[in-house]
DNA sequence: TAACAGTTTGAATCCAACG
DNA sequence: GCGTTGGATTCAAACTGTT
């Protein structure tokens, strides 16, 4: 269902609605200071060269769409620039925005932020559960993305549900990085093929956090790069008016369709985002990186083995080397050995388990 | 101690002491090409908040003060291109950069890395597992700083060791997000009333995860906003030469007296996991020359096909002819394949990789 | 049905030595 | 310098098929 309101300049604003065409035209083309939120998921301008095999020889489906090719960097920040100047001029004094990206293009877009007069509320950090590792162990596992939270100026009185997100976060107050897994599963919109629909869709859980804490219900939220919409169908489940623009035929298809089947105040959608609680993993070079134990201190087996702590966690001794669990598991002859419960280190005279050190590193984790 | 190594250029490079002066001029006064790393944790920049003062010293227009900030962040940028640019200078072909920040000046940042010149690898979140609240309940707790990772240029071989960090995380390659506790305890310096030495004070296990990802012992490590010394601290530790460009007299005083109570780490300890890429080299042609396969004889792939081994080393399939490599890519429809990990023969009955007769060469090498 | 094993997949700037 | 070739390289979660 469309509705439209009337603005202070007596145009209309296209409620509910995905809309067609280049990002820039379409908003030049809306009202000014009409829009409360507007959040934008612009191409990341990925510069892939070759293409990528997993070990087990399987071809990995890259961003290769011509949505994301530019020619250089002049030409990508001039179109940040140009779709941050229409964003800002619709965006209500009190209106804020929100972009996401990558190392490839989120310095460039924070830069342009800031130039183009928004003041930077946050940065907000995606750390994605179950992200795709690094096939060929060149770098770090890619496991972030990045989101800018900025208002239209300084000393604006932006929205922030502060109780809202403490509520969300178990009672303590919302820190800045969030963990959320990708989307996957039965919210991965297929097309008729059963391909992804899009190649970068957000999860839904994210989009929940960032409405919840940044708008109120009957809000306008305005997404410029509406892709397959997840903007809108959780701007639609909690009660908020939302305009997306997408030049994609195939891209507006599909969200129109998924929009739809959305229901206000669906349960599920404010289930997304409650996480399960873990006893966190703490890896046994983490004692070592934060002093607890020093690269050339000794460790002592029940038997009164000693092995010799390295600057990256793993053990050596006699006649053998690896982690705390394949060395313990080496000198009992066993196929397998819990090196947290095994192994002690001195200190004063006294024989302690390292086990201790790793409760010390929870309780922080913890508080 | 400090010592001096030749360069190309015929300057000394100052290792293992702390510089005084301005870090750009400081930087262009020494020798090209020179330096294996640099870690920098540049200034914020948080004074653009508050009262803002023309150079005349009239107080700036709040009305209209978008182009007094932009002529600030114009000064910020230019400042970060030069300290950049002679910090690129610096830097051998195949160094690294390390530059941390927050949103208050990370985005400018990280897009001057890229203009001039730097190729990022990877952005990484420090996640504080320890933060400030935000006490004003304003905003997000601020959890988090950003690290960039850049090498000099595109396609340089910089230095990663992977395996050495998997083995810091328990065995699963290092992500892009790491979870360290501020500074704080006796590891925080305070000066002689009880203070704290420096407000923004890094924890050394950051640093030691820096170094032992990106750097080798012997390599020389330059910080051009030393401060207290951190950066120095872990890299004496972990046996890398460094040096510190320092223009407070009071951090330099903290950081040396610092510096000459920190020991290194035993040579055993700076051993770190290897990489297999770091194995020598071991011809198939060897294992025949040696007799331990025979021409003629048979080899079997996991999926029961068979190649018969050539005088000089290579495999006859059924169409195919070639390397173990090209004849197992071949045979699986594979765009590559490790024919040592693929290939098995068969003694006395038992099915043998052909991997164990690498190992068993590469003993003999060692031996 | 439930438990278990094997398969698939996700915004990726993803090789290096040798001839 | 560049083309060729050797051979190293993956984690979590959802999904599919079998017992």
């Amino acid at each position: 269902m469309t509705k439209t309101k009337t603005t202070p300049s007596a145009q209309a604003l296209p409620l509910n609605t995905i809309l067609d065409g280049d990002c820039i035209e379409v908003m030049n083309g809306l009202p000014a200071n009409s829009v409360d939120l507007i959040f934008a998921d612009p191409p990341y301008n990925l510069q892939l060269r070759g293409d990528l095999h997993r070990p087990d020889n399987s071809q990995v489906d890259a961003v290769d769409d011509h949505w994301d090719q530019f020619a250089s960097f002049e030409a990508y920040d001039r179109f940040t620039q140009d779709w941050l100047k229409a964003a800002r001029r619709l965006l209500k004094p009190n209106g804020a925005i929100w972009v996401i990206g990558s190392y490839h293009n989120i310095f460039r877009v924070g830069a342009a932020l800031q130039n183009a007069g928004y003041w930077i509320l946050n940065d907000v950090i995606w750390r994605k559960s179950n992200p795709m590792p690094n096939f060929r162990g060149k770098r770090f596992t890619n496991a972030h993305e990045t989101m800018i939270w900025a208002s239209k100026e300084e000393g604006a009185k932006y929205t922030f549900n502060y109780e809202a997100l403490k509520a969300l976060n178990e009672g303590v107050q919302m820190r800045s990085d969030w963990v959320i897994p990708l989307c996957t599963g039965h919210e991965r919109l297929k097309d008729e093929k059963g391909d992804k629909a899009h190649p970068t869709q957000k999860p839904e859980a994210l989009l929940h956090r960032v409405l919840v804490g940044s708008t109120n219900p009957g809000d306008v939220v305005l997404d410029p790069f509406f892709g397959t919409g997840t903007t809108g169908a959780v701007a639609k489940m909690l009660g908020r008016d939302w305009i997306g623009i997408e030049r994609e035929e195939a891209y507006r298809k599909a969200a129109t369709a998924r929009l739809a089947k959305v229901r206000k105040f669906d349960r599920e959608a404010l289930q997304v985002s409650a996480s399960k609680r873990a006893e966190p993993r703490v890896p046994f070079g983490q004692l070592v990186e934060r002093g607890m134990l020093r690269p050339g201190e000794a460790l002592y087996s029940p038997r009164g083995k000693i092995a010799k702590v390295r600057a990256d966690g793993t053990l050596i001794g006699e006649d053998v080397k690896g982690s705390i669990h394949q060395v313990g598991a080496h000198l009992e002859g066993a196929p397998s050995c819990n090196g947290w419960t095994y192994w002690c280190f001195k200190r004063d005279g006294k024989t302690v388990p390292i086990d201790v050190l790793r409760q010390q590193i929870r309780a922080e984790m913890q508080a």
